[in-house]
DNA sequence: AGTTAAGCGAGACGGTACGTCGTGTCTTGTG
DNA sequence: CACAAGACACGACGTACCGTCTCGCTTAACT
């Protein structure tokens, strides 16, 4: 492997991304920045949540978060996003206790983090500004990957017809959870749970 | 000369119904306000709402809003919740059918307006503030009780197990269409409704 | 003296300004934001004020200050220029005497106020602001008026020459004092006006 | 070849002028900061001249300006003084006459510089920055040097009786013309100079 | 020829102030 | 009292500069 050539362009690579001239990005900052976005959405919520603020928190100009974010929803995405500790979804042989388990672990991750209403706070800032809809449904897909994984894998074994489409099934099994969520309040707990998996299995 | 009756009116005291002394309010105002406040929805979302501009379109000052709604958040839900042309759930005797019907009708209903972005908004609202997390509940229940009902018939004519819970069931059926909506982006049509359908009864 | 009319248009006088409708702005506003202003002047200099600072220091919104006023540099005019406790123009008979006691104290009033770098500041804005411009011309005229005065009263005299421009006159009187003020630095005190007198007269 | 002398170069020792080591500063850089300096007061004035601009205009790392000059004012005075094409004095015997030619160039110098707002802006910063101050007043010393001269030439010849302070006398000639400049907006011609001659000499 | 130390373009950084906008409250005169 | 009009305190917005600070290069003189 090539040591990084110093002049300007090694005609064969070039894999290295040609470093912009100027002082680079520090990266303290982001997470400087990111950090306190997280810490003001877990105290006040995204609707208090000003620019102000979180450059004031993070100990940095609101010029420095604008040269990263163009917006007020751009930098939430990706805070929000950057706390993906991907939930893993088990493999026990049978979906019904995959998502059993599963389902125990989305619980109880609710439980911690209070009413979130970052994730309305979004939603409706993708109705307007195309960039926040992308990301979001990328951040969307990103959370039903593990639940899209226990699907394909239940329906090679044969838990599942094979003629079911897994993007509904998915949607049947997120759907009301979801929905408990953000509209009607309803509790979110091992009984709802388990009613949900006996009326869709 | 019937005065009018500002509070609900319980029927038994009350017959002289404590006119309040003064100017009595304006029905008029009412009406403008929230069709105002409808028109600015339509035409820039929660988002670009504001008091000032309800005020100036409805030509009415800012204070004859307050004396009627406390807040932004109050206003829109009443405004969103006053076109309730509550959807009505057919009796064909047949669940299936009967949701097939009342899904269609939503269908349509979402293809008309368009991004509905109002009603993320309010739930990030209702994170906050608990008088509209109280009516979004109210408005929610409303909107459910068409599907309740049919679950009920279909319930006593045994075509659903008696020990199902059909506040989940409710939650299956509309969770998924919601979460399409708010979240995926997916379509909501009728082979999305079928497979819906087929998966959960 | 006719009472004030209600009606929006007594046809004949409508010299009272006709009352626009709304509340009215609070007099309190202009004597606290005025005197803020000057206060901050004494202690920073023009340099060192800032429309919040003034904001903030007469417990009034910034957008108080800009209902009033345009920009910063139309606040300091009317800022400097209400203080005008116009200094009087004695009659003593003899100009030189009239201008000696003028001069006098306007040595005083100099050597009270610090170093002004209002004067500069604005004369720096009337280059690109004609608002300015104009009201900066208004405020050196209404500053000539004692001299003035105590010019036509000797050309009256026959102090002058007939043929004297009293327009140059008053350049040659107050120019040089100005000069030394803004520009060399040069003392201002009671042999640099005899002098001064000295070869005008 | 003798290094140039980066330092004022005190003539006796260091003769070997002490060549700091490391690149040495690059003279087209002076150049070019000064010329971008001077064409942006021409075209928006010292009021819309940022350090930014100037470095974009002249190519140039804002570090490179700053290691120059210690402000932005720093810069100007320079900028404004390096075209000290300094106006001379003639001598033709009479001082009157000198004057009048000699005012008659400036008179065209101030005609083809617009409004120069630059002067008021110096006499603001040197209200707060000493170095300004020295430096303004240097540049005020140079600029009164032919009038000076002029001065003492008549006095010699004893066109100017003895007793008068000549410091005072420059005050009057020149003061009025920089009063009409800055303050009262009139017109300086000829027979402005003229009057203003005839008043004093 | 290598080392060293500074200059250089570019641009990120912490700040401060700008002028605008929106909120919810208040104060007028008029019905 | 209600109402239109609009002033008010507050606070966030996104932008523009300031003067400082890294970056990776370049440019000489001194080893």
């Amino acid at each position: 492997m090539a040591p990084p050539a110093t002049s300007p362009a090694s005609p064969t690579n070039d894999v290295r991304p040609t470093r912009r001239p100027g002082r680079p990005r520090d990266a303290r900052c982001d997470h400087a920045i990111l950090q306190a976005t997280l810490d003001m959405l877990v105290e006040g919520g995204a609707a208090n949540l000003s620019i102000d603020g979180v450059a004031a928190r993070a100990g940095v100009g609101k010029a420095t978060i604008y040269r990263r974010w163009s917006s007020r929803e751009a930098l939430l995405l990706e805070a929000i996003g950057s706390d993906t500790t991907m939930m893993d979804m088990p493999d026990t042989g049978s979906l019904r206790t995959d998502l059993e388990v599963y389902f125990d672990g989305l619980i109880e991750r609710f439980a911690k983090s209070g009413g979130s209403d970052v994730l309305p706070h979004l939603i409706e800032a993708a109705c307007y500004d195309a960039e926040v809809r992308g990301s979001l449904d990328e951040y969307v897909a990103k959370r039903q990957t593990p639940v899209r994984t226990a699907l394909q894998r239940a329906q090679q074994r044969g838990e599942i017809a094979p003629g079911i489409d897994l993007k509904v099934m998915i949607d049947v099994l997120v759907g009301p959870v979801i929905y408990r969520r953000l509209l009607t309040g309803g509790r979110i707990d091992r009984p709802f749970i388990r009613k949900l998996l006996d009326i869709v299995l």
